[in-house]
DNA sequence: CCTACCGATCGGTAGG
DNA sequence: CCTACCGATCGGTAGG
């Protein structure tokens, strides 16, 4: 791996972890295993590490969520689409964390980030909620965007805080691990809140 | 209103919108109208003013959501209680962005925290919901220590991000404001996946 | 509650 | 990719 693409995993981590305004350069270079300069040769200022770091991470969103988002809508299999979602994020909780946090850190960049990659699927999926409501097969009082944006937060943010849940999630024999009960009821309450009975039962 | 106590609520709003780490000690200062060593009379560093901004908010919330909680469970009346609580978040989102950066920061003391604060909340709601369960009041397959997580979550970090979201969830003529929007679909969701049918139909 | 001041660390640059 | 160094700001203290 070159020393760029170093930079970058070191940089998402760290900022994930302990928050931008929280992490140094310094630090950076550190886990990297370079000098403080030599990192700042490779991105001229610590702001444009974030943008990188940023950018990064939009770009893995780009390559995968489309599919997963498509998937739900021509083959209505929400279960799998939710799952699929939710162990998006739990794969890497470093990216859900980092999106929280720049979603609290600088909300006007973020506004502008949600309209450009986030709004088009939510509204994609706001139409076809809005004709399976007009099939009878989606609860008539659901707002669909508003749908979307709730089951979102609650897995991103869900993902983000896991691990502090585990003293009042803790892992069950019956139930499963405090992810796998964080992950089934997500996707329960998602599909439960959504369909119609007779679509919505097993 | 003392020097303390506005210390305090501007130290609140501070660390709610920038972050413990991206705000100075000066900062706060300047926006009481006093000199950085006069504030670290009254705190004696910035760490104890952290601790008492948080348990001033605990202190709050302890006297605030008890009431919300057992009203919930005496009187049965889900509904009311979520719209409650949706609000008291709502009221003064600089507490829900506190809480979430928290988490964040200090995943270890945050849980604590949730140990000390929130778990015996979720135990009892827990019992209840089981309780209901065996009375067929509601669904089956619901894990309710991970529903009460869930709609937690998804109360705190839909408030704490809301304002970023105007753009995905605009002001809608038929359903009203950002805000109306996002909480009425969140007491909808909540209630839609607890209930069995017969039960929450309205 | 203030002025004056401290060492440490910050992001960043010069120059090789 | 390094050594050497910069001014600015950080949290905090002395002393009144």
């Amino acid at each position: 791996m070159d020393v760029r693409a170093q930079i970058l995993t070191q940089a998402t981590r760290l900022f994930a972890d302990q928050g931008y305004d929280g992490t140094s350069v310094q630090e950076i270079a550190e886990a990297v295993g370079i000098r403080k300069p030599s990192l700042l040769y490779h991105f001229k200022s610590k702001d444009e590490l974030r943008e990188n770091v940023l950018a990064e991470m939009l770009a893995h969103w780009n390559a995968v969520l489309p599919g997963l988002l498509l998937k739900a809508s021509t083959e209505e299999r929400f279960d799998a689409t939710m799952e699929a979602l939710s162990e998006f994020f739990i794969e890497d909780p470093d990216r859900a964390r980092l999106f929280l946090r720049e979603t609290l850190d600088r909300p006007e960049q973020m506004r502008a980030m949600l309209a450009q990659f986030v709004q088009p699927w939510v509204e994609l999926l706001g139409d076809q909620l809005e004709r399976a409501k007009e099939q009878g097969l989606v609860q008539r009082d659901v707002d669909p965007q508003a749908y979307a944006v709730e089951v979102i937060t609650m897995a991103v943010a869900g993902t983000a805080v896991i691990d502090s849940l585990q003293v009042i999630l803790p892992d069950d024999p019956a139930r499963g691990s405090t992810r796998k009960r964080h992950t089934s009821e997500l996707i329960r309450i998602a599909r439960s809140s959504l369909y119609t009975k007779s679509e919505g039962e097993k």
